[in-house]
DNA sequence: TCCGAATAGTTTGCATGCAAACTATAGTTC
DNA sequence: GAACTATAGTTTGCATGCAAACTATTCGGA
């Protein structure tokens, strides 16, 4: 017994977990201020960068899956940040627009970003670099 | 609009969410044939690494909070991997004690860490060494 | 054209994550 | 020693994450 790749010390993926619940966590009270929840934000920030588009091309470029997605669009209808209507050439698309709320949220959130940079001051600007480079090649070898 | 900061492409944090969320779902199928979750997972190797703690050590060494945690060690009692049990001393604190049966998963489980690595063949081990390296950073500035 | 296969989304069931309220027990102060 | 406070865990309510089953359409081949 006493297995050394057992440790917690030697998980990558336990650090990797734990920093993402953190960060979950860190973005919540200023993504309240927007009436977001961090996934929420997540497909806004799909939305605002690429308008009118569907279920399935949120899927892809935010990787939530199909039906988590569905549950956010609901909130996110609820909240009349956006619609979702079917499209006329194929009824089992949906299209999802912004509404002229969800738009005019863009501005609000344009200040998030910023605030979570703050919070890691101490951090290297060069490991954040890095740290994009290599989750970027872990996502990718997932795919 | 339009602003820069909210691209996708930008967000480290969504790749952190990405990445974690991938890898817990690789971890499943493994982690099926134990019988655990991946957050039941993390328990038992904190268990592993030092038996008869309390529930409070628990969440300092692995960063589950509390309510989470309530729900994890029922579940781990359920499958006889655990038991629970009020200290003398202080009637408050519960002590967490491995049973036969969950200190004998130990040496099923050796074999996880080394699957995983398998699935990221193609990651350079440095960048393993840094991405645990920042992620310390990043998780120590949570605090 | 009819039928089976593929596709886009939705629903369901279970397991967290997390903040906040709550319970039980222990410690502290007057 | 009674009241107040702090501490260890638990419970609750809401929001995912995810696999699997399901629905509604559309496509493709005989």
């Amino acid at each position: 017994m006493g297995f050394e790749q057992l440790k917690l010390d030697k998980q990558v993926c336990h650090r990797l977990y734990i920093a993402s619940n953190g960060i979950t966590r860190l973005y919540r009270p200023m993504l309240e201020e927007l009436g977001l929840t961090y996934p929420q934000y997540i497909i806004m920030m799909a939305l605002w960068e690429k308008d009118k588009t569907t279920v399935q091309q949120l899927q892809k470029c935010t990787k939530i899956d199909g039906g988590s997605l569905t549950q956010i669009l609901k909130k996110l209808c609820s909240k009349s940040y956006i619609s979702l209507d079917p499209i006329k050439e194929d009824r089992r698309v949906k299209m999802v627009t912004l509404t002229n709320e969800g738009r005019a949220l863009e501005e609000k959130a344009s200040s998030v970003p910023e605030k979570m940079y703050c919070k890691f001051d101490g951090l290297d600007p060069q490991d954040l670099e890095d740290l994009k480079r290599i989750l970027d090649r872990i996502n990718s070898e997932m795919e």
